[in-house]
DNA sequence: TTGTCTAATGACCAGACAGTCATTAGACTG
DNA sequence: CAGTCTAATGACTGTCTGGTCATTAGACAA
């Protein structure tokens, strides 16, 4: 035993784990899913072929792993970040906040992940599975958003519609990061959303 | 010689593209590019492999084409009725509207036309070519603000990033149309997006 | 040094599939 | 009916790649 009641064994299992994953990610971000190979991952990993199914047992299940350990974190950053702040304002500006940054420190990671929220309309019969990634997110808008008309704080909107409203701006936004256009600081994307969600185009 | 100066042969050939691109639509629309064979299609199709090659000289060009025309047309309808109303707010409305009648008229096409919008970000070499196909949207979207701006009708925001936010609400609201949640009569989602763009959520 | 044990390897296999082409069906003509 | 011509066919091929497994390298123990 060693650290954290860990056997070096484990340690060194959890590190390859993490290195191929890593390797698959960028590939994965860089071509989809179909057109990478399990040697082009095998060779960014620096390893051999054989070598990827030790840890891992097929080819969807690296990719599902790339996907779900960055949704998870991702969330779990996001619902921490909603959690400390007061008003629903703030809040979404939270919820927006957190995937453009974590977008700018994870750029390969959102090129899977929006790819994947694709397949919900025409994917592999997994797609069930990949809409639950995504409805754990409109859920937790949808909440923020019910929340905040019972305290008065937003008027009378379906709060489902708002949920995929905001989430697709994001992704929108976020996009648009990643293709180059409009690097510069978060804070812009940020404060245009939150702005726009708010108050509309109308002139004030 | 007959109709329109098409010869028999012209006309023959004409419909067996279109039943051939039909056939492709339902199956691509169902599994996605990589997943469908063109086996599957000649099937769907109603024909043999080799007959489809004597009208399409590849898979990716036949996925090619539905998805094109489909776009060409859907373009033509918005800018027509975009054409045909004054206010900036009418114009955004009628954007929104016809993509919304049209998924409900093509729910195939929309299907390969959200799947292949994230093919921009991890996707084939083709990227480039795919990425025109939104830009045009997104273009029309920003001249109709632009204009709408200098007339006074919006306040001042940035155009590309309000160009990007309606697009994708727009995606969003088809999506869950597609998804079987919310498929009552379209105007609801009109409505929805069209106030909210408006005037936000703020209370009022 | 020798023996043991396991993580890593990469040649190999089997299935899938895009695209081809020699053959055929059957429409049309005289 | 015989002859011609072309649209359609589907068996076939070459390639590609996910996944396997017999072999090896080299760490560690005695």
């Amino acid at each position: 035993m060693t650290l954290q009641g860990k056997t070096k064994q484990q340690i060194v299992t959890e590190f390859r784990c993490a290195e191929i994953l890593e390797a698959a990610r960028t590939v994965f971000a860089g071509k989809g899913f179909d057109a990478t190979t399990i040697d082009e991952i095998a060779h960014a990993a620096g390893v051999a072929k054989g070598t990827i199914y030790l840890y891992y047992p097929s080819k969807r299940e690296i990719y599902w792993a790339a996907l779900q350990a960055g949704v998870d974190e991702l969330y779990a950053e996001t619902t921490r970040r909603v959690a400390a702040v007061e008003s629903t304002r703030d809040k979404v500006r939270a919820f927006v906040q957190t995937k453009i940054e974590y977008c700018d420190l994870h750029r390969d990671f959102f090129c899977i992940y929006y790819s994947a929220a694709s397949e919900v309309l025409s994917g592999p019969p997994e797609r069930l599975e990949v809409t639950a990634l995504y409805r754990q997110q409109l859920d937790l808008l949808e909440r923020m958003f019910e929340a905040g008309r019972a305290r008065g704080e937003i008027r009378d909107v379906d709060s489902a519609r708002l949920a995929v409203a905001v989430f697709e701006i994001t992704r929108g936004l976020i996009t648009h990061r990643l293709l180059g256009r409009a690097g510069g600081d978060p804070r812009h994307d940020v404060d245009f959303a939150v702005d726009l969600i708010w108050t509309g185009v109308t002139r004030t």
